[in-house]
DNA sequence: ATCATGAACTTAAACGATTTCGTAACCGAT
DNA sequence: ATCGGTTACGAAATCGTTTAAGTTCATGAT
């Protein structure tokens, strides 16, 4: 391994010096400076990122905490494509990403704890359980933080726009002429405290109403849940003539139960999902939905952390809200 | 931060006694070093990863390589499993997991280098571009490997039974009376070779004869290319009687074109897919498939690799082949 | 009484970088 | 000739840990 005495040696300079000329520091002369950096590229010189972070105290990486309790975070293309997009934007950035979590060998080590152990610099946090006390504690703490869909006080965090997102749904389907209309929502979370509280003030400001009994919980991408919930819907003297489905991969199974039962979609019974995944668009009838910008998200996730970790002093936490677009299926229908 | 220094002075002893009770040497003394331990929880010590990969070499982390070249390795349903059980186990036995990747920041680092920079144990390379003289690269360094789904000479590998998992569908669709059966494969992949090979020797087993027309180009994860390919199917004169898709996820293309010409599966066209995602067994009627454990594997390959790591001297390279089962759903007929 | 042995510690030198401070050399201005 | 100000570099400390190589002291064998 090529080290910085080495070429320090090589180049008849101190290290001191190799370092400067490494790190484009300005007390190195010009010349100096390129020829030291001319015979490291020739010796095939890189640094070593342990020393540095040792020495400086920054890693230039960010940990990522994706453990949902379903255990299968990396599962679902939107965390999927929130990761892959918050990967690409943070090494563009000179960051590298390592997954953050507990118990790591036999150590007992509390999320916040392998942070420090690892040194990252920042973290980014999804798909977790955030009222978990060891979440809050690494949110507590002086490691900036980014929290996808929740809000943290203080903390900056990047939501996706489930109050517009829900609205614009709840109004197309009613400038089809819908009025009743079923929501199968997931499982009690932030984002769906949103949905639903969207849901009904849209529908409220539109005027209709929504009998109880056409809100049911579901679960996210639990396609079983879903087909008992419409099962339910089906078996209401007054159907809805519209279903929302917590998401697009939830309403397979829905779709499923509405074939069983002879109905088509849309004609006899019109959907809405939510996510915009990439499955939505390649079955048919293509699904009527609500496209979350999960790439956005990544980025920006990964964006606002090295922003924070790089400017800590005059930052301020920001809560930035990102909005989707309704994509137009063929599976609502004009009544 | 709580450092050996801090937990020496306070009990009186040196830095070097306090590593040792740490790291439960044998030359210190029984009381002592429990002694040590307990004030060092009482402080809240826990070790500094960074300083102790710089003095011991060793980082107890391991790299994955996960770039694809349709840029969503992590999409994949089959590679985030994977990826999820890699990190899984890796956690249970110590190590933690980091991105690997090139041309983080503006540093023209390639893969080895990158992993040098950050001294990664080991690295586990699933769903990249093989031939990449970048990859050849680290799988011919000295860092300990293990390639999922690819085989290189003297380096472990992990892969899915392709040969066997084709044979299965193959024989299976035999069973069920199938002679023209038609295959829409993947690009031009290892894991396409050995799928193709195994189906042509298996028909010629069975002897049953392919027409060269029945097997035709498609994409991996690409219903798209899928519904191409079925529609040339369909316009033959001397149609097959069952499609072999190159993924489930592809079946769904398929499917699409099946039903837009009125055909329905099983009883005017049989079908097959791979993987064993679970979609397939969400849609109806359920898809025969293949069902790669992707989970052991993921598993195996951070078990294999890690003890690599611990015993570098005795370690022989090995090649696992690793079995799925195949899934009966209820889109093959009997004819 | 002497010496080898081993257990239990300590000392001190790393690991590879960064960074503060110091200094030598040179410039132009007085 | 002297002074202040740059510029370009080096010396040395430091980050937190590990580890080879002592040192001390009690023990038991001779």
């Amino acid at each position: 391994m090529v080290t910085l005495a080495d070429i320090a040696k090589r180049c008849n300079v101190s290290r001191a010096s190799v370092s400067k000329a490494i790190n484009g520091h300005s007390d190195i002369g010009k010349e100096t400076a390129e020829f030291i950096r001319k015979t490291a590229r020739e010796m095939g010189y890189y640094p070593n990122a342990t020393a540095r972070t040792l020495k400086s105290g920054r890693s230039q990486n960010v940990g990522v905490l994706f453990v949902d309790k379903t255990q299968s975070g990396l599962a679902h293309e939107y965390f999927s494509k929130i990761l892959e997009s918050a990967k690409s934007m943070a090494e563009k950035l000179g960051y590298d990403i390592t997954f953050i979590s507990r118990d790591i060998g036999t150590t007992g080590m509390d999320f916040y704890e392998h942070a420090k152990y690892r040194q990252c610099d920042g973290v980014i946090i999804a798909s977790v359980d955030f009222e978990d006390p060891a979440v809050i504690k690494l949110v507590n703490s002086e490691i900036p933080t980014v929290t996808l869909d929740y809000v943290f006080n203080n903390r900056t965090s990047i939501v996706s726009d489930n109050v517009k997102g829900m609205e614009e749904l709840v109004k197309y389907v009613y400038s089809k002429g819908h009025r009743k209309i079923a929501y199968i929502h997931g499982e009690e979370t932030s984002v769906t405290q949103r949905r639903m509280a969207s849901f009904y003030k849209t529908c409220a400001d539109l005027g209709i109403g929504i009998k109880p009994e056409y809100v049911i919980r579901g679960d996210y991408h639990d396609p079983k849940a879903a087909a008992i919930a419409t099962r339910k819907l089906l078996e209401l003297n007054d159907r809805p003539t519209c279903i929302f489905y917590p998401d697009d991969f939830s309403y397979i199974g829905g779709m499923n139960i509405l074939e069983q039962a002879g109905l088509s979609i849309p004609d006899d019974m019109s959907v809405v999902g939510y996510d915009g995944i990439h499955l939505s668009q390649m079955l048919r009838p293509k699904l009527t939905t609500y496209q979350q910008d999960a790439t956005f998200m990544g980025e920006e996730a990964a964006r606002q952390l090295i922003e924070n970790i790089e400017h800590p002093t005059l930052w301020l936490p920001r809560q930035i809200t990102v909005p989707g677009k309704l994509i137009e299926g063929s599976t609502v229908k004009q009544l």
